[in-house]
DNA sequence: TCGTGTTAGATTGTCAACAATTTATAGCAA
DNA sequence: TTGCTATAAATTGTTGACAATCTAACACGA
């Protein structure tokens, strides 16, 4: 089972990546250096390198001497996520309304049978990262691919926010008729009406969060994170 | 003039990105890990680690065994950043226009001073590098700072392109009568005319870019980067 | 029992030596 | 001179050992 090629920092990246888009790391899980060394069959330089590229999209956490933790973004962080996505996303739906084609539309019309697939044959982890890579595929019409990168962080960040304060017995973030939706008035050329569905379709997934409660209850440490001792 | 506290990571970091900003380091420039050690005064591994973070925000360029240099973003790279800003002010202004109050106001004030004592005393790299945070300042308003950062790695790019492809004669990518009326503009509340503004703003620096003739004429290695040998 | 201080273990941070690769130099033949 | 090959130098990549720091367990006194 093990490639004979070992494993670059980019690869790790993208498991650990994949386990938060997939929900199997909660945020504020501890990632020690030794056992993804073991996992990976890396040395420790390359999960180092790994940490830092994924600290740099906010996945995870580095503190000096206490090693990497999956991220916990705050409430304000997460207001803010949401806010740029409906930014970042109405900006470029103007962008590509204009340069939809047969083409681009076919892929989005795999995908969402992509979903319903998944859905129906139970692999609910395979359902919710393809619920955000609809996302992905939607912004990747606009043929920029800066701004493209851009919101993958913040579907990564969604992730972790919907982990955090998102309904705990619904498993996504993304109802999947709301992306039906948006493809059908792309079909139709309906600028307005995909706009003010996917505008829709994001305030409902924000709405649904409960920032109230205790945060994870077992995590005095985050909970208390904000306390400076002098 | 050696801190006793060795630097680290992002302070070497810092230093690139200002050394780019103030255009000091051209695009193209190879980057040596013994020299800037030397410089620094810090280890390999912080270097190393600077140089991880610079890529991830498209400063710096990695190749495998041929070390690190500073960015030349490709004509399409460019295109894509200007893009990406026009979007992204645009929409942090609409944010902006609400939160707009006197202590705001009088923070651009402030800068357009600042830009204009640089520019007066003939401090032109400082000038250089105000004109890039003007846009930052603007962006801050919004009080966004996922979008904030992502800006700044925009601005950061944009100055690359225009030490690539701006005009050689002209130091800045920015005019300062530009960012006065910017400012005016949103002292009187009117978003459409400062909108306008910006925008005409950016197409006006994007418009004196050339793509035509050569590069750099000094770094064949960079003019024929996208020819890859089997 | 609870809180505090101390010690042992585990984890991360740093550095220097070594290996692998690339780049530059020198020599030689056409 | 040009082109090629082989050697030498320089640069980057990796590993392992050691130092610094944090975490957890434990003993002790109130």
């Amino acid at each position: 089972m093990a490639n004979a090629a070992p494993m670059t920092d980019e690869d790790v990246c993208a498991h650990i990546r994949d386990s938060v888009l997939e929900r199997r790391l909660a945020p504020g899980t501890k990632l020690t250096e030794e056992s993804l060394c073991a996992i990976f069959g890396v040395g420790r330089t390359t999960i180092r390198r790994a940490f830092l590229l994924l600290k740099r999209d906010n996945i995870v956490e580095l503190h000096r001497n206490r090693g990497a933790m999956i991220a916990s973004p705050s409430p304000e962080e997460a207001q803010q996520v949401f806010e740029s996505r409906r930014l970042v996303e109405k900006a470029l739906l103007e962008q590509s309304i204009g340069k939809i084609n047969a083409v681009s539309l076919e892929t989005l019309e795999v995908h969402l049978k992509e979903e319903q697939g998944a859905l129906a044959s139970g692999n609910i982890a395979r359902w919710i990262r393809l619920t955000g890579e609809f996302h992905m595929h939607l912004a990747r019409q606009a043929g920029n691919e800066i701004m493209s990168a851009f919101l993958e962080q913040l579907v990564f960040q969604t992730s972790l926010i919907v982990a955090l304060y998102g309904p705990s017995n619904s498993g996504s973030n993304c109802n999947g008729d709301d992306h039906r939706n948006i493809v059908d008035a792309l079909k139709s050329k309906d600028l307005d009406s995909a706009t003010s569905q996917l505008m829709h379709h994001l305030q409902e997934i924000e709405s649904q969060l409960t920032f109230g409660g205790p945060q994870a209850a077992d995590d005095l440490q985050a909970a208390f994170a904000n306390v400076r001792t002098a």
